[in-house]
DNA sequence: CCATAAAGAATGAATGTTCATTCCGTTTTG
DNA sequence: CAAAACGGAATGAACATTCATTCTTTATGG
């Protein structure tokens, strides 16, 4: 196995464990051996469990925004870029359970509140696409003349919600009511 | 103190910590001292720490449901039904951030999972209210034609969300901006 | 009404366990 | 062969829980 393979089963067996037994359930010699590595080899590659916890969820984070804007364009008119967007979350937490379980624990925790916050004062890439979209929103009157925060609340609070529902089995989201879903999510934060 | 003073003082340091620390940041010690009690004292109340922390979420949620109910109606009209709800929720949990937060924590754990099941497929008072609401608001048309799970996501995703903005101060919600946002849940669930 | 004993409650130091992290002998790599 | 990577036992800190002891309340008898 190479020095790069290492890394990522390190890093893979972080997620699984991680999300479906949280960070308290999931001790440094459990993703060890899910591993398949040395207990002490982990922390070659991470200081320690906390790095290893914030570099996962950097990572987990990239790869959805990346998802999340292949064929989007801010050249399109408001509602589309909307569904674009909330279709497209919803989809990849559905056939992301893993990653998706992840993102909840860690918004869910201490880290999680100080990261929140350097995204909505600061500017964090990927951040910044919702916050246009919610601007041109508002100023092209579009939609509801709210906060940011609370039209990001409005729109993603039930996409959240949704995904969970469907990852922990009660109810099954096909194509049909993902995009009624979204869709429903529009009503709310248009004017 | 007498003997219910002492519980009494038990349950209320456990929230105050664990709203604010988590499950894991509030070590039974921890609570004994803030409770201005001796660490086996808890042990004459609560037979561990998973019991007390089950009993005290049960207390608060109780605490909830009874304010909510006050004046509601399942005579009056759907929408109106809706709002009293919502807003009351909203007011609810701004004005106690400590109980908010510990439910948020509740629900975000191991616990959580197993209570959530129990309540939509058992049937949990208190429960029954939204889901009667629901169930008319879908059978009189006046609701979109969704799975209840989908319309619950709908109408309490960007009410939770909200409300953990308002109290981490990303946001001030004022009475009139709590009206707006529940207006805007109502959109997204009405047909 | 007091003295005394029994029962109940409370305490916090001691215990055993769990876990992150370290350390050092071994293996792999270049 | 030297250096880097690895493994996993050893370490020490943190924590939930226990239990022998102390304190408080209540009951009893004179």
């Amino acid at each position: 196995m190479s020095k790069l393979d290492k890394r990522d089963e390190v890093v893979r067996a972080a997620l699984e464990l991680i999300a479906e037994l949280g960070f308290h359930g999931a001790p440094m010699a459990m993703i060890a051996e899910r591993a398949g590595v040395g207990a002490g080899t982990i922390y070659r590659y991470f200081e320690n469990k906390d790095v290893l916890i914030t570099e996962l969820y950097r990572e987990v984070e990239e790869k959805f925004h990346a998802v999340l804007l292949e064929g989007y364009s801010t050249k399109k008119p408001i509602r589309e870029r909307f569904l674009h967007l909330g279709t497209g979350a919803l989809r990849y937490f559905i056939a992301n359970p893993l990653e998706f379980r992840y993102l909840e624990q860690f918004h869910n925790s201490p880290f999680g509140v100080a990261h929140r916050r350097d995204k909505l004062l600061g500017v964090k890439e990927g951040c910044d696409v919702f916050r246009e979209l919610f601007d041109d929103g508002v100023s092209q009157q579009v939609m509801k003349d709210l906060p940011l925060v609370v039209l990001f609340a409005l729109a993603f609070g039930p996409v959240l919600a949704v995904a969970r529902d469907h990852i922990l089995g009660f109810v099954v989201l096909d194509d049909a009511l993902i995009a009624l879903t979204i869709e429903a999510c529009w009503d709310g934060v248009k004017r």
